[in-house]
DNA sequence: CTTCAAATTGACAAGGTTGTCAATTTTCGT
DNA sequence: ACGAAAATTGACAACCTTGTCAATTTGAAG
């Protein structure tokens, strides 16, 4: 393994020069770094990263934290910093938090940025992203943050990548409007999470620029879970009045829903429309395949990874607040004008 | 934030003392080992990383390495070893290796090996698990290897953990055979991965006990994704004379043929059994559930990462070649005995 | 109580990089 | 052609830990 003091012996400079060179600093003549360059490929030499560090007190590591990776969320948009990470010759490591109690995990987070590589910014998402005290904690030891999702932290600081969720959540209930439908389920997702809040803003505004009042019996708080979409239809389903169209805050649980259709010998689309939000893997995979929301995770990662790195490198040329991308609605099978006795 | 000088003094010790009390080194009077341990608490005193990798030649972390990391596969191993890594201090960081071309693929991981913090050990997936080009690469670098999956390389070194394919999808078809199944239809895996093979030879396996020949219009060459299940399913059900029960390599293919079957009006179970192999998250999603093989890819992954870091610190007392862990029918309700014309 | 071996402890260098600041070279105005 | 300012380059320290080896202390044996 070749160092520095080799490098700069073979093209003639000082160690500092081949330093100036690598880093892309200013001050010093083409020539010398042509040389250096050359001398670097020649070589085959590699900066080692732990004296880097030391030294320059970098890590080249961003940390993704997130309460439970499992499950397509998480995953596409991990999948996408990833990506991002190494174009940019920067590294991914995860971190997994998975504490219910709010003060373990804080005291987790602190643990992972105390006892290994300390990153250079980290990366958060839902319901991380928004929680004030995980904010404040990376504040205090001056890590950058980029989050996805949840842009509404009172006075947080850092980039942020998201989609317009109310709005997204506003157009789905549109659709079903538009089908003819009146009697609109809702699943809520998990409380707590800043989603959870703004797709039921959407479904709210949706009806109440119809005029129609938000019914509680259609409204089911959910987990974005599987399991729970299952328990929403169920409900929903057994009530004297069923609705005519469920909108679920997540796909898993539209899942559920049409889990619950399927146990009742209720037809989806034919007796009730079904609509998801995420467009996860499982949407097209199911039958009828889920209408829903398609979000785009993976940009979403890439973005707030390319972000934060700028931050990072000083090049603050971006501005500064979270950027939204679009969204798409996804007709498929499982929604369809309403029908029968109307 | 405080360094080792300041633990000595407070201690009032030399620095190297500190250093073996930290690394557990012998030669240190329990008194000693004490004062020291007090200080390190009264301090908060955290080791430098980057120092310790630079001087000591590690990096405490741990590098997954796959082409690809979305889907259920991987994801949940990956989450396994992220827990592993965890509570054995180490960090797992993630390398995607997406390149079709061989060559590119151990470009960019000599690449990774080389830009980056270079990892203590490299955790494998299918199919880089079993590739030896990969092998060789790793070895020249002198990487220890843990392997989930694809246990039989030829003179392969690392540790590996995995589950009997062959003996699992032998007992998934010995099932089907137990309804009253014989024209079973299955759907291999990519080709390259070595489970594809096992599974496929356990399937015929179970075949050749019940002295049943393996029919080639009743073997689809899938990718171990949905589009092809939805094709192999498709397909088979096109036959003149079509098969009563179909296996696929995994969940997301046997999905596939459930949508088939779907478009082309034929009932599953009634019509058609269908079994998969994984036991997914989108096993228990769909409709009907799939009956599958269930592999406890958490603790693949825990298991993998265990044995890694064991032989990392040294502590080689465990054996070196690939454990097998349990796999599990699971019967749910996408197969049913055959019916009909018997 | 002396001697020698073993156990314990510490001083110092080394690991590869970057920041600081001084030395050197180039550029420009006159 | 001369001096001053600017640009370029380099020497050396610093970052924080661990390995080496020598110094010191302890324990055992005579």
């Amino acid at each position: 393994m070749s160092k520095m003091k080799d490098v700069a012996e073979l093209a003639g400079v000082s160690i500092k020069t081949v330093s100036r060179v690598l880093n892309n600093e200013p001050h010093v003549q083409e020539r010398m770094r042509a040389r250096v360059r050359d001398a670097v490929k020649k070589l085959n030499y590699i900066p080692s990263n732990s004296a880097r560090s030391l030294r320059g007190n970098r890590s080249y590591t961003i940390s993704l934290i997130c309460n439970s990776h499992r499950g397509n969320y998480v995953n596409t948009i991990q999948f996408g910093a990833v990506m991002a990470c190494q174009a940019r010759g920067y590294q991914l490591s995860i971190t997994l938090i998975e504490y219910e109690d709010r003060q373990k995990i804080l005291e987790a987070l602190e643990n992972r940025l105390t006892t290994h590589v300390k990153p250079d910014g980290v990366l958060l998402v839902a319901p991380l992203a928004s929680d004030v005290g995980v904010d404040k904690l990376l504040r205090e030891h001056k890590i950058p943050v980029a989050r996805v999702g949840s842009s509404p932290i009172v006075d947080g600081e850092g980039v942020g990548v998201e989609i317009d969720d109310t709005a997204a959540a506003r157009e789905m209930t549109e659709y079903l409007l538009s089908l003819g439908h009146q009697r609109i389920a809702f699943v809520r997702g998990k409380e707590g999470h800043i989603a959870t809040q703004q797709r039921f803003q959407g479904y709210e505004a949706a009806l109440a620029s119809k005029n129609i009042k938000v019914d509680a019996d259609l409204v089911y708080k959910g987990q974005f879970d599987f399991k729970s979409g299952l328990v929403a239809g169920e409900k929903f389903l057994s009530l004297s009045n069923p609705p005519t169209a469920a909108f679920a805050a997540n796909d898993d649980m539209a899942a559920g829903i049409l889990m619950a259709a399927k146990q009742k010998g209720i037809k989806v689309p034919e007796e009730l429309s079904v609509a998801g939000f995420d467009d996860s893997e499982i949407a097209e995979k199911i039958w009828p395949a889920l209408t829903t929301v398609h979000q785009p995770l993976l940009k979403l990662g890439e973005g707030a990874i390319s972000k934060l790195i700028s931050v990072l490198g000083g090049t603050d040329t971006e501005e500064q607040h979270p950027t939204i991308l679009a969204h798409e609605l996804i007709v498929r099978q499982s929604t369809s004008k309403i029908k029968g006795n109307l």
